[in-house]
DNA sequence: TAAAATTTTTAGGCAAAGCTAAATAATTTT
DNA sequence: AAAATTATTTAGCTTTGCCTAAAAATTTTA
């Protein structure tokens, strides 16, 4: 239906949308995919005929209700694939990016529909970001970083927003993933830096880990820590 | 590392290599991959200059072993994506090509190697056709067809060169697939068509369709009829 | 608010991969 | 052996998606 291109861009305009208040602008999607600003303005205008993007000269582009819901299919093969990268092909969860980017682009729906129900319908991938269902809904969820937390308590580990393989390599090397159970022991006033224990060991986190760390509050360690 | 255009033609390349004993034409390039003839000319070229296939003008292409090799791991990924469409993701055996044309194309070494470790190393596709291994070998197999046998002869089926959903579909109403035990008992002079006894219920076959049924000599018949 | 700096768009090119129409080479027929 | 037919290649054009350099618009700064 859509070009590679043209779906890296709805892909790229969606998470741009998601995370800043102000429009998406050429400029941020040149950046976000690797091109030049001219070949952005070119492809926006693209966009804008097929009626995926609402796009003004010089102000920047926003996704039509169309362009959303195509990026978000797109963005619901990718993150089964990652899944299913990792649960059924004992791939790591800081190799699997690269393979979904091209996953991601394969046409058919029996395809997403049988790998859904293959996989058991998650609703996380393996850095825990959120899965669309067939409808292009995202489930429920909180996100709330570990630096918003302080003293005493103790949490969830239930996304990690910097995906990049050395950040994901280094929660691994302190065994830190997804639903890992992690309390806050001391936080250093001048940085801001974390001291949390996992399982038997004490790490000092950055603040800029603590950052790209999404937990939840955790409701049932007492009786965890029990069974 | 190649286009998805350029790995389409090595591999038609390769299949009009089998398929015909005298060299592969411009023309029969072009039917195979539905596209003008001077198209046909203009990628030879391209794939010549990267040392892919030996081309010479007029006289028809082959290809190197660099080709050859290249060619054989686009069919080993298609047949591998193929029978995990079928086994793992309820597609039928007729519904699968499509999808694995596209799924053929993602570049991923530890993909291919970690999907055929998890679908058990499989010898033939869902439509019996050999799977390469990870050096390119295909694996043992004679190919006779249906047609060259005669009445009284039991066989198990183990290929079918005509890959069309409309084949796989009469093949499927008739219950005939892989590993199927098909009897002769008789066969027509005029047409030579062949009157065939699978199972309880006996089925004319055209020798169209027994030219396209790749069988072995069914050396243990007796034995499995009695268990 | 006018000048400077920055961002965005336009203009003009390029490569891949397709097309049609015309030219040319090879093959078949007479 | 020449003519006719068929197959193949060449020439010229199109679209997609990218680029650089120049022009224009917007935003920031003074
Ligand atoms: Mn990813
Ligand atoms: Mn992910
Ligand atoms: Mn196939
Ligand atoms: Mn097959």
């Amino acid at each position: 239906m859509y070009s590679q291109s043209e779906e890296n861009y709805l892909k790229a305009i969606y998470h741009l949308e998601e995370s800043s208040e102000k429009g998406v602008s050429t400029s941020k999607l040149s950046e976000e995919l690797q091109t030049k600003a001219a070949s952005v303005t070119e492809m926006l205008k693209r966009l804008a005929e097929k009626k995926l993007v609402n796009y003004q000269k010089y102000y920047g582009v926003s996704l039509t209700p169309e362009g959303k819901s195509w990026a978000l299919a797109i963005i619901r093969k990718h993150r089964l694939w990652e899944y299913f990268l990792v649960e059924c092909l004992n791939f790591n969860w800081d190799e699997v990016h690269e393979v979904a980017e091209q996953l991601e682009h394969i046409q058919s729906k029996k395809l997403v529909e049988e790998l859904d129900c293959f996989l058991g319908r998650p609703s996380f991938d393996p850095h825990g970001d959120p899965i669309p269902n067939a409808a292009g809904v995202l489930p429920e969820f909180k996100k709330r970083r570990l630096s918003e937390f302080k003293v005493g308590d103790t949490l969830i580990c239930k996304g990690f927003s910097d995906a990049s393989s050395s950040f994901l390599q280094f929660l691994d090397q302190h065994k830190i993933g997804l639903d890992t159970l992690v309390s806050i022991k001391s936080i250093q006033e001048f940085d801001e830096s974390m001291l949390v224990k996992v399982r038997k060991s004490e790490i000092m986190l950055s603040k800029t880990a603590t950052q790209n760390i999404f937990v939840e509050k955790n409701k049932e360690s007492k009786i965890k820590e029990k069974v």
